[in-house]
DNA sequence: CTGAAAGCGCTTACAG
DNA sequence: CTGAAAGCGCTTACAG
């Protein structure tokens, strides 16, 4: 008997042996459920603590079918951003008495498939997740449907599976920015974009293009350069518009990365930012101001994101509805960062 | 019977019904058990696909006693280093077969004991903390050693616990580093020191303390800040250092972070970064590069620091030892940038 | 090669 | 206010 209590684990049954009840009375008292007197309810806790009790969380959520966990699939915590949003949707969650398990696919479709397979395995009551760059299978998401897990895409996704998912008003946003820059006085304005069979990569690519159209530029295909998220994809598309001989006046790139691989090519050729090339990204703050200029940018809050994104989780969870789908739209605020001259400002 | 099987989950026993074989020669074929027909198998992992078996892994830990998790505890993925550590950890724990609970302190100790209990109860097979800055009280840490659950520190640790821990060898290297810079022709070195009750902040200290000794060079107090960790300290430090009109050639700062808070003080007061002050930091290669000018730094490498402290865990996992616990130490090698003039260099 | 028994540590109705 | 029964979905010896 000693022997057994010295033991690591402590369970309700121990408790109960000390105190000559029952199991489910412990259950109960230690749940501060109300069939159990204040009296008891206290001679248990005590107890539990004196014996170093540890609920077994792994019982309970068998038992209980329900974990208060939330399974959150990330494509790469070495990009700030993610690393950002996912502090955020931590503090969120715990907030709401929801623990975390996080995956990281590294930009991985096998990966993902995987963490998510899992995730599924460990009964999470719902999934977060940002598809990775290269996914095209859908057919883990069709597992996720059968099993009737809640899931919300965030900042990337797969449309048409009937999920709900959070993002950034890229295209109307984006839009506005390359208006507010045309107006500035400029019309010779490229493109690095990422790929288009991402969601984000398809918007961005649409907001330039319906941002010229409607001040009547016209689209030059050469300075489309559709190549990736990654700093070398910048670094690389630079490379190949400057080999062309003709430079446009502002690069918009899809995101800060490709801005950074763009930033070291353009001085790598000995041109200066801004005054011979200006740049403006997708981004956010935190990044922006390590650029040298500081980088212009359309900014995307991670925090925002994160907890957008946890609370509408949550909200399917509990309600537990087959609602449709919806998409949340988070607008972003465009930042004048010094690697645009303001030529109105100059006059 | 049709009805049952279209629900969400399906169990062994739905297997094993559709069959027509019990739910045990169904487990064992899932498991590749020697006692079950190589046919046997074929149509039981046949019918788990069709019926999109997911295998509970609760229930499977619950019976089996041995998760193949691992929780790690981190102080604040806001800080890239982390970032790193934790995506270099997560690799390798897949490599090994093993899950990640993460969870984050925001170098709070009370986060920093609900999440450590949260793991305990989640019954992970081992721990890897980084303890917040914060941390005082070792009651928790007690509590794994109760339960017998093996704990691998990293990076910053509790001494005299008995768990092994991982960390930078800031001591040697600190000290070789400052060596080197005192070789250089500096002699007039202040350092902006972390918190002493956190280990990292006490090696560090004394590196610079017995550096400065062994060169015979006077330690004066009142270039010894310790003020903590963030931007902001290394910021009122140098601002508090600034009134006293005595300025050092060199700042050697406890981490990056201070350093940058340094950089935008002396900036701001009009100073020139390295003519007029020189810096040097614990630190690591990427976020070096970022720093007008880049900073000078003692390189850690958070992708070895994550390897080594996973593979660590998993042999006392494996072993389930009680040898003595053990201080791994890593070695890390001084990087001249910039943020330093090198004088010998200049003749 | 297949199966029956017992159990992992908890919870959920249902009685009394 | 306390308890007895049944079960969550799996695995681990032990038989045959």
């Amino acid at each position: 008997m000693d022997f057994l209590l010295s033991m690591a684990q402590t369970t309700q049954s121990d408790i109960a042996k000390k105190l000559n009840v029952t199991r489910i009375t412990v259950s109960k008292a230690l749940r501060d459920h109300p069939d159990i007197s204040t009296k008891m309810k206290k001679l248990v806790c005590k107890m539990a603590d004196e014996l170093g009790y540890t609920p077994n969380l792994i019982a309970k959520n068998l038992s209980s079918k329900k974990t208060f966990t939330i399974g959150v699939v990330v494509p790469d915590l070495e990009n700030s951003f993610f690393a950002y949003v996912v502090d955020s949707m931590i503090d969120e969650a715990s907030e709401n008495n929801y623990h975390m398990i996080l995956t990281i696919s590294r930009e991985n479709e096998q990966n993902e498939i995987s963490n998510i397979r899992n995730l599924l395995g460990m009964r999470v009551d719902g999934l977060l997740v940002c598809v990775s760059q290269q996914t095209k299978d859908s057919q883990i998401y069709d597992q996720v449907n059968k099993m009737n897990i809640p899931l919300v895409f965030f900042d990337r996704q797969i449309e048409g599976l009937g999920f709900n998912n959070v993002k950034f008003n890229d295209k109307k946003c984006g839009e506005q920015t390359l208006d507010k820059i045309i107006q500035e006085g400029y019309g010779r304005i490229a493109h690095f974009a990422g790929y288009t069979n991402v969601s984000i990569g398809r918007d961005r690519l649409e907001a330039y293009q319906s941002a010229l159209r409607k001040n009547n530029l016209s689209i030059n295909k050469e300075w489309i350069i559709e190549g990736g998220f990654e700093i070398t994809d910048g670094y690389n598309a630079f490379m190949k518009m400057y080999q062309k001989k003709d430079l446009p006046e502002i690069i918009f790139t899809v995101n800060d990365r490709v801005a950074l691989g763009a930033y070291s090519a353009i001085k790598e050729v000995g041109l200066k930012i801004p005054e011979d090339i200006g740049l403006v990204a997708f981004g956010f703050n935190e990044t922006a101001k390590t650029f040298i200029p500081p980088l212009a940018i359309i900014n995307q809050d991670p925090r925002q994101m994160g907890h957008i994104a946890v609370d509408t989780l949550i909200k399917v969870i509990n309600l537990n509805t087959t609602e449709k789908p919806q998409e949340i739209l988070i607008d972003e605020e465009f930042v004048w960062n010094s690697s645009i001259v303001r030529k109105q400002n100059k006059i």
